[in-house]
DNA sequence: ATTGGTTCCTGCTGGC
DNA sequence: TGCCAGCAGGAACCAA
């Protein structure tokens, strides 16, 4: 499932065959994703050229010459993958919803399954205040995202730190997955309400988080079941996970069984005699 | 106001 | 072997 190091691994695949080139065909047959795209969404791209992809937490910004930003979000099982020698009207997968042709028979298609995903546009100059970013925390990866930061917006908040490490509000780009291996390698128990988190929980929270995004992206994120880069190679950072799907198998560090519960409606792998 | 629960969606899997 | 309930989960929405 897409979190930072997957967005990010699809947005640098995504750059290279994207940027200084035109879109002069824009395929859109489905509309209704998580939110409908925007009705003059193929008349707006068409016959644009693509000057920059950016990301912002689990978003692609795709710049166009018309000051216009596409917004790109995988959800759970989205995928943009590039083909070459093709043309858009010729569906590669079940379930493709867009398809944009770049010129050189290059195609990118954006298909998803279970329609978690979305894509919308905004001008550049209101992007960041789009209702999708405008309330979103820190990039974890940035200067912006350090332990006083951390503990300011837990300040005050009663909930465990698992789910509160989800919210988007209070940093932005994590989900299930990279929120449980930061947990483990920072030794910070899932359950701790986030007013009990001490300046040193902060700080080896706020470094496993770094250290683990910056790992996942180097592996080109996780392939579980739907994440590939779009030139359809896989992730290897499923390999590492400490915690995440293995509930019973022994902790590395004390060897006692990993452990799952459920929190707030999802599954948090932990081992509850490293983390604390 | 904050927080936890529900919902959307489809594909995969585990248990009978 | 085959079927189907249940699970997977990002984030908006709802209710307490």
């Amino acid at each position: 499932m897409p979190e930072l190091p997957e967005v990010e691994t699809v947005r640098r695949g995504l750059e290279k065959a994207m940027v200084g080139r035109r879109i002069n065909q824009v395929m859109v047959r489905r509309s209704d994703l998580r939110r409908p795209l925007p009705e003059n969404f193929s008349d707006m791209l068409s016959g644009r050229k693509i000057t920059q992809l950016d990301r912002r937490a689990k978003y692609i910004l795709i710049h166009l010459d018309s000051g216009n930003v596409v917004l790109v979000h995988l959800g759970m099982s989205g995928r943009m993958v590039i083909e070459q020698g093709t043309q858009v009207e010729v569906p590669a997968r079940k379930h493709e919803h867009i398809a944009l042709s770049v010129g050189n028979g290059t195609v990118v298609r954006f298909s998803d399954p279970r329609r978690f995903g979305l894509m919308d546009l905004t001008p550049k100059e209101k992007l960041f205040n789009h209702p999708l970013l405008k309330l979103m925390g820190p990039e974890p990866l940035g200067a912006g995202f350090n332990a006083l930061n951390l503990l300011t917006s837990l300040k005050g908040r009663k909930m465990p730190i698992k789910s509160a490490l989800l919210d988007q509000r209070v940093v932005a780009g994590l989900g299930n997955i990279y929120v449980c291996e930061s947990l483990f390698m920072a030794g910070v128990s899932p359950r701790r309400i986030t007013q009990n988190i001490s300046v040193l929980r902060a700080e080896r929270l706020v470094s496993a988080i770094k250290l683990i995004l910056r790992d996942a992206i180097k592996a080109g994120g996780s392939t579980l079941r739907d994440h590939v880069t779009p030139t359809g190679e896989m992730g290897y950072f499923q390999y590492r996970f400490k915690v995440y799907g293995r509930e019973g198998e022994l902790c590395e560090s004390c060897k006692k069984p990993v452990k799952r519960i459920v929190q707030a409606g999802r599954s948090t792998f932990f081992c509850a005699s490293c983390q604390r």
